[in-house]
RNA sequence: GCCCCGGUAGCUCAGCCCGGUAGAGCGCCGCACUGGUAAUGCGGAGGUCCCGGGUUCAAAUCCCGGCCGGGGCUCCA
C-alpha cells in the first residue's frame, strides 16, 4: 500500500463520471464535498497487499495517526488514488481495503471522510506548504510470508550423516555434534555445522577486510552501492588471474563452450519474469525509456534463452556451456560483508545438457573433481557438504563415497526426504573463515526434472525431440575466492605462523633490492631475466636502507626477494629470501626453476604495477 | 529491514566525558647518509574536525535533526 499524505488548507472534490464498470454507489451528498485543514491520504491499495489485508490496514492506519498527531489537522480525507503504485490490488479488494482503513481510524475518534471509489473526479487541492505538509509511506507485507516457509521446512526435518574420507558412514543428529567423537576429527566440519548449520554465527568482523586495504588488493567504493567494490592494482591482477584459470579449467578441463550473454533483461519476458519472480526482493530493477529491466542475478537468462533455439542432438551430449560475467544481486544492506557478500560478483558458470541420468552423475562427479582442483591451487582448506533426497542417495551411495575418498576429506551429508528445489543432488564446498564464519564457494546441482520446461531439447537416435538432464554449477564467485584465499592467510596469523598467498597469485612475486644505486643495473638485470620466463619481478629502486626495503616487502607478502650486491655479482649467485623461510643462496637457474614449480600449470600475467618501486603511487 | 558503533590530515587514530589558538604515528616532499636481510637521521607541507540547526561571549567537544559508512541480527530459490 501507498500512501501520499498532504496537509491542506482547503480539499475539495466532486464526482464526475464512472472510471469502473460498477463503481462504488454513492448518494447524493457524498458525490460533493469540501474540508478545510484536512489530512488528504491518497491511497494505492496494491496487489501484495491482498497477502495479509488486517497487518496492511493496521500498519496504514498506525502511518495516518502518527502523522496527524504531528501536524493536528482537523479532519483525514482518505482518497482512493490508484496513481502512486503499477502493479494495484483488484478493485473489490481495493475498496474492501479502503473501507476497512476508513473504520479502523474512525474507531480511533477521529473525523474521517472517504472519496468514492471508482470514479473520475475533479479536485482541488491547496497543500498548506510547511515542512510535514507533504509525506509519503509505503507499507509492505512481508513478516508473514517468511513465517509460512519456516514452518514448512520445520515440517519435515532433515536427517544427518558423516562420510569420512575412507568412506565410513556415520548417523548423526546435528544437535548433539559435541558427543560424537569421529567429529574431534574433523574441526573444520564442525565449525561449519555450528556456524552454518546450527545458526553460531561469530561476533566479530572477518580479518580479510583488513588484509584486502593493507594489501592494496580491494577496497570499499563509497560513491557506488553497497557491496560494490573497488579494485587496485594487485586486486585486479588476483581477480584477472582466478577469471583466467577459472576459464582454463571450464574450457581444458572440463570441454566446456564459452559464450557471453546480456547483463540486462526485460521483466516483461514471460521466461525471464518467472526467474526474477523467485528471487522476490533480490534483484536489481531499473527502469529505461518506460520498460522495466532487471539486472542478470544469475547466468542461467540468457543460457536457457540460447538453448531453446540450439539444435543439439544425441551424439554431442553432453553439452557444457560456460559463462563468466558479472552478476547483481541486491542482498540486505546488512549482510554485505567486505568480500564476504556482494552486491557486484563475478560468476563463473558451468552447466551440462546431458542425455539421461547416468551422463548426468557422469557429468557431475567430473564438476566435482576440477572444482576441488580450484580450490587446492589457492591453498584453500574447504568443507564438502552434499544435499541429498534420502531416496537417491540410498541408491546411489557409492557413487558419492568415491567423490569423497577423491578430495580426502570428509563430509555432510543433509538427507532431505523428499525433492523439495529442481536438484536431487547438490553439494557445496564451503569455506570457514578466520573468525569462525562460513561461505558457500563451488556448487554442482543434478536437475533431474526435464529441461523442457526451460524449453530445452535435443534431438534423440529417432530423430524425436527430447528434454535433457541439465547439471548446474557454479565455480563460486572470484570475489569470494578472494575472500577465501586472504581468511586462509589470516588463519595462519592466528597460528603464529607467517601468512603468505600462493606464488603464482602474488601481484609481485620476486623483488629485487640492490644493497646501493650502485647495483640497480645488476638488479634491473636479473628482474629482467625473471620476466622473460613470465614470472613478475620488481626493483625496488628507492633511497632507502636494505632493511627498510626487506621491511617493505615483507609487509607486502613477497615470497622471494631478492638483495644484490657486491658479493652477489662477484660470485654470480643470488640471496634469496624466501618468505616464512629464511635466506637461501641460489643460481638465477634455480630460482627460476622453484617457480616453474611453484607456479605450474597456472596463468601467468605481467606485473600490473610499475616495475621500479619509485613510480608506484600509495594507493591506500 | 532492525539494533549497535563510527565519521578529526592521503591512511590509522588521539583529543570530546569536563567548551577556550587542531594533535600523533605512518605516508608524502626536501636535505644529509651509498646502505647487507623487518623501520638511518633531520627538516617541511598537509585540516570545511561529515552536513544543517540550537545552546553559549566562545562548539571538533554539549543538545536536536539529517547524511554517509561499518559491524551484528534477520535473510540467502
Amino acid at each position: 500500500m501507498k500512501l501520499l499524505l498532504i496537509h491542506a488548507d482547503v480539499f475539495e472534490y466532486e464526482v464526475k463520471e464512472k472510471a469502473l464498470p460498477h463503481p462504488e454507489e454513492v448518494n447524493e451528498e457524498r458525490k460533493k464535498l469540501k474540508v478545510n485543514d484536512v489530512l488528504v491520504v491518497f491511497t494505492t491499495v496494491e496487489k501484495d497487499d491482498e497477502d495479509d489485508i488486517d497487518y496492511v490496514i493496521a500498519e496504514a492506519s498506525k502511518a495516518i495517526e502518527e502523522v496527524y498527531n504531528k501536524v493536528s489537522p482537523s479532519a483525514i480525507l482518505i482518497y482512493p488514488y490508484a496513481h502512486l503504485s503499477t502493479e494495484l490490488a483488484s478493485p473489490s479488494k481495493a475498496l474492501e481495503a479502503l473501507r476497512r482503513l476508513e473504520d479502523k481510524v474512525r474507531e480511533r475518534g477521529y473525523v474521517v471522510f472517504r472519496a468514492p471509489f471508482g470514479w473520475y473526479k475533479a479536485f482541488t487541492l491547496r497543500c498548506k506548504g510547511h515542512p510535514l505538509s507533504e509525506l509519503s509511506r509505503t507499507i509492505k507485507v512481508k513478516e508473514r510470508k517468511i513465517e509460512v516457509e519456516k514452518e514448512e521446512e520445520t515440517a519435515e526435518k532433515s536427517e544427518y550423516r558423516l562420510i569420512e574420507p575412507d568412506g565410513t558412514e556415520h548417523h548423526i543428529v546435528l544437535e548433539r555434534i559435541d558427543e560424537y567423537e569421529v567429529l574431534d576429527k574433523y574441526p573444520l566440519l564442525k565449525q561449519f555445522i555450528l556456524c552454518e548449520e546450527l545458526g553460531k554465527k561469530p561476533h566479530r568482523p572477518p580479518e580479510h577486510i583488513r588484509l584486502m586495504r593493507k594489501l592494496e588488493l580491494v577496497d570499499y567504493e563509497p560513491a557506488s552501492d553497497i557491496g560494490h567494490f573497488r579494485f587496485y592494482p594487485k586486486g585486479e591482477l588476483i581477480k584477472d588471474l582466478l577469471e583466467e584459470y577459472a576459464t582454463q579449467i571450464a574450457i581444458k578441463d572440463i570441454g566446456a563452450m564459452k559464450i557471453g550473454t546480456p547483463m540486462l533483461y526485460k521483466l516483461d519476458e514471460p521466461d525471464i519474469a518467472e526467474q526474477a519472480a523467485k528471487f522476490r526482493e533480490r534483484d536489481y530493477r531499473l527502469k529505461v525509456g518506460g520498460r522495466e529491466f532487471v539486472l542478470r542475478f544469475a547466468g542461467d537468462f540468457g543460457l536457457f534463452r540460447m538453448m531453446k533455439t540450439t539444435i543439439m542432438t544425441y551424439r554431442q551430449l553432453p553439452v557444457r556451456m560456460y559463462e563468466l560475467a558479472p552478476s547483481f544481486r541486491l542482498e540486505q544492506s546488512g549482510e554485505c560483508v567486505g568480500l564476504r557478500r556482494l552486491r557486484a560478483f563475478t560468476m563463473p558458470d558451468i552447466h551440462c545438457f546431458c542425455r539421461d541420468l547416468k551422463q548426468g552423475m557422469e557429468e557431475y562427479a567430473r564438476l566435482f573433481k576440477y572444482y576441488a582442483k580450484l580450490a587446492d591451487a589457492m591453498g584453500i582448506d574447504y568443507v564438502v557438504v552434499f544435499r541429498v533426497v534420502k531416496s537417491f542417495y540410498e541408491e546411489n551411495k557409492e557413487w558419492i563415497k568415491e567423490m569423497v575418498k577423491g578430495v580426502g576429506k570428509p563430509a555432510l551429508i543433509e538427507l532431505l526426504p523428499r525433492m523439495k528445489h529442481y536438484w536431487i543432488v547438490k553439494h557445496e564446498f564451503q569455506f570457514v573463515d578466520s573468525v569462525g564464519g562460513n561461505a558457500q564457494l563451488s556448487t554442482v546441482q543434478l536437475d533431474i526434472e526435464d529441461s523442457e520446461r526451460y524449453g530445452i531439447y535435443y534431438v534423440d537416435e529417432h530423430g524425436e525431440k527430447r528434454g535433457c538432464i541439465i547439471v548446474h554449477s557454479s565455480m563460486g564467485s572470484i570475489e569470494r575466492w578472494i575472500y577465501a584465499m586472504l581468511e586462509q592467510a589470516a588463519k595462519d596469523i592466528v597460528k603464529g605462523r607467517t601468512p603468505k598467498l600462493p606464488t603464482w597469485l602474488s601481484p609481485i612475486q620476486v623483488r629485487i633490492i640492490p644493497v646501493s644505486s650502485e647495483y640497480l643495473k645488476h638488479a634491473i638485470d636479473v628482474a629482467d631475466a625473471l620476466e622473460k620466463h613470465g614470472f613478475r619481478a620488481d626493483v625496488d629502486d628507492r633511497e632507502e636502507t636494505v632493511s627498510a626495503k626487506i621491511r617493505s616487502a615483507e609487509t607486502e607478502w613477497i615470497p622471494y626477494v631478492v638483495v644484490i650486491g657486491k658479493k652477489e655479482i662477484s660470485q654470480g649467485v643470488l640471496s634469496v629470501r624466501i618468505r616464512g623461510k629464511g635466506i637461501v643462496e641460489m643460481k638465477l637457474e634455480e630460482l627460476v626453476k622453484r617457480l616453474e614449480e611453484e607456479v605450474g600449470d597456472k596463468p601467468r600475467l605481467p606485473l600490473y604495477t610499475p616495475k621500479f618501486l619509485s613510480l608506484k603511487p600509495r594507493f591506500v
